[in-house]
DNA sequence: TTAAAAATGTAATAAATAAATACAAATAAT
DNA sequence: ATTATTTGTATTTATTTATTACATTTTTAA
């Protein structure tokens, strides 16, 4: 368990960012400075020379940054080197769209299985791996050590998956699912509700001048 | 165009949450007090008070809220009654499963078009829709008078959809690939990064005593 | 009829976040 | 050597968000 440094939230939300502008850079490139960086992500470089020193002392005064040092502190301060294992419950198109997103496998998560309880799909193939029940869940969470569960079921089978992902340890939870699941201690859950992202584009469609953010 | 009551941006995001929570009130119900809807909605109860009084006076003092009303002024003040239709570029996996996102037509949005440039899946069908390729997407945008693009292409591909959307006069744009896409002015345009969403559960894995934020 | 309870609406305050400024320290270039 | 560059960080300022507190209104009930 790594000790709590406490980096503000604001600032994790944006080291992901700040990685995929690293992978915008050409690859002959050795270092980039804070105000690149910047632009590239579109922050102020006072704010990314603020977050990277959450991390340690990173760069070098009057050169920069090592690009390749900022994404292996990037990556291990974001735990992508962990290699975690993930299961997705739920396999209609956004379960199967998950599982062949290779944006997941690429950033270090291994999905390890799939589970849905539909008799129609369990045996069936999705993305290379077999669809199993979710009483399988438990075999595989032992198995592979899950550590991340995703849930892209409907709406009214989230809370039931997701209760047995935690019933079977796992501790921190994506969920794509329209509803808000039940908050359990020591469980992290985070919720990607796709209808909402575009209810809350829609108040800007009529109000061109004012200026959503994130 | 509605006047800029300028509702802040964090209220925003809570409307559809809201609503959200609305719809798991039983039929019967008529009213509902902050207090009831802060804790569905998980937030505080004057949160929920001073959110909805930024959308007028809807409650009555020693009673509470009426539901439909409620309902009725949040769908308003989002847009959701304007009936906005929308476009998919890119049909992989998550385009496809967009398509087929019921959630989107319940909320008041039409999918009129799918479109992408792959010669295989053009003029195929998917969720009752034909693919068509880019170079129609000006025709439908005139004739479906088309509000809204959704990007669900891979990441390269994703820069060059959004200008032919934006020169096509599209002027909200929600974007699943996992790119930072340039900015236009008077063009809204809002990202979900899935992989970026398990990055960022990744680093509370590791520390659970840590919370999370949105 | 009056008092107590319930619940909104909002002013005031507190907390969190973001942005800007400033500058010493380290490095590189001339 | 001197100048220019750039980090790291302290400090300040501004903005946004969340919370607290309470006057006001309505309902309930004694």
């Amino acid at each position: 368990m790594k000790e709590n440094k406490k980096i503000p939230p604001a600032t994790v939300k944006r080291l992901p960012l700040y990685l995929q502008c690293l992978d915008l850079l050409n690859e002959g490139d050795i270092g980039i400075s804070s105000s690149r960086l910047a632009e590239l992500a579109k922050v102020n470089d006072a704010q990314v020379r603020r977050d990277l020193s959450y991390l340690g002392t990173l760069g070098t005064r009057g050169v920069g940054y090592d690009i390749s040092t900022l994404r292996n502190q990037i990556q291990l301060e974001l735990g992508l080197v962990e290699g975690w294992s993930a299961v997705i419950g739920g396999t209609g198109n956004l379960g199967a769209a998950l599982a062949h997103y290779g944006g997941f496998r690429d950033k270090g998560f291994g999905i390890v299985g799939l589970f849905d309880d539909d008799p129609k799909k369990i045996n069936s193939q999705v993305a290379g791996l077999v669809i199993k029940p979710l009483s399988d869940l438990e075999k595989y969470c032992e198995k592979f050590n899950v550590a991340i569960g995703i849930i892209a079921t409907p709406g009214e089978y989230a809370q039931g998956v997701a209760d047995q992902l935690i019933n079977c340890g796992v501790r921190s939870i994506l969920n794509f699912a329209p509803v808000l699941l039940k908050n359990t201690p020591d469980v992290q859950i985070r919720s990607v509700d796709l209808s909402q992202e575009l209810q809350i584009l829609s108040y800007y469609l009529d109000r061109p001048v004012l200026k959503a953010v994130d």
